[in-house]
DNA sequence: TAGATTGTTAATCGATTAACAATC
DNA sequence: TAGATTGTTAATCGATTAACAATC
């Protein structure tokens, strides 16, 4: 596991751009570059220079002065730093309209996310298989989940259900969480959650066209 | 259109809550509450009351001292702010498995957002309805968008089309854009973008995961 | 009136930007 | 060597938190 510097606190701003990184040199490196600097990464990206050199700096030297970073060394350190250099193995809760585009999702994999389980409580779906990974009764939540070594979960429930669902995962050991219910779940510290709040892109939006003058 | 008190800059973070302030009290009301706490009504965010406080006096004074704020009329003033006290008719552009789900999202119209036209290029798709929307051809996105007065449109379209799909719906007069495709998106000045990132959640929460000691 | 809670100013904290020495 | 670009420190900017007077 690689180590932030000397154990200083990372802000999540910079977190929350790591992936970027990863994505845009991933991309820079399919069309065969293979070394790019900071401005023009920050260029493809809509980010600063010094926010990217910033960011880099809190996990190491991972540039060369005067010419810039290594686009496959630097996707390396990063994934590294995001953990995705192994599998993690996720379960979907609910499928609805959203846990079932989700399940149909084929970019997980590439990054090392494999959908190893479904979850709901509608007999008319459990047993059956959404690009090959079955359906399963929500109470059997515990075993599956156990036995198929899954560390994170996808809430796709009705908010009203999504604590609910979040505490089962929890039980069953979960690691982490990523919440498209549109309410705030609670969960112990060694948890992490993300929420991706569907239901807030579009007012914001009205906001910002509402008051153009 | 509500002002803001006088003409100050709003923080985007403040803008961000404001969704979640409209949400929550929406909530409560269902419940029967009639007036909630800055305290209150952020233990249910997830959210210091101070921070409510601070956000919403940048648009006004909504509560009583002393008592807290009335539910309906915080969430009548917050609706205001937001522009949710009309119609707003949005289009989807690419009906693959995230377009479809969201199509077929239900939770949209409550809040103002009507569906009026979703755009693809499949000619089997073409003419069928999701929900009663019809799925038109994208070369006729000018004429269904000013036809339908389409003011926002949501694009899930593969990243590699993204852009363009952006730079056709400014031409045909859109003013604000939700994107799925995971790449960045420019558009000129007047027209307002929120990118919601799919694929970063996972790797934010493996991140996380990865560190955890 | 006493207790509660808002609205707002001041203090703190954190994140971004600017500047530049180091060095490839 | 000269030019380019990193890594990092210092300066600035913005957002959150604390504190408290105002008042219901």
């Amino acid at each position: 596991m690689k180590e932030n510097k000397e154990n200083a606190v990372i802000s999540k701003a910079t977190i929350d751009r790591l992936p970027l990184y990863y994505r845009t040199l991933k991309l820079s490196q399919e069309e065969g570059i293979e070394i790019i600097s900071s401005e023009e990464l920050g260029r493809k990206i809509g980010v600063t220079p010094e926010q990217i050199r910033k960011d880099l700096s809190a996990f190491g030297e991972f540039g060369k002065k005067g010419v810039g970073y290594y686009v496959r060394e630097l996707m390396r350190n990063i994934g590294e730093i995001l953990g995705l250099n192994r599998t993690w193995n996720i379960a979907i809760v609910g499928v609805g309209h959203l846990g079932w585009a989700l399940a149909n999702y084929a970019n997980f994999s590439p990054q090392g996310f494999q959908l190893r389980a479904i979850f709901d409580i509608d007999p008319e779906k459990i047993g059956r298989y959404i690009n090959e990974v079955e359906i399963f009764h929500i109470d059997t939540m515990n075993e599956i989940i156990s036995a198929r070594d899954i560390q994170i979960g996808i809430i796709t429930v009705p908010a009203d259900h999504a604590q609910n669902i979040a505490d089962r995962l929890v039980e069953a050991g979960i690691k982490g969480i990523w919440n498209f219910a549109p309410i705030k779940i609670d969960v112990p510290p060694n948890v992490h959650v993300i929420s991706e709040d569907l239901s807030v892109g579009l007012s914001s939006i009205s906001y910002y066209i509402s008051r153009q003058h």
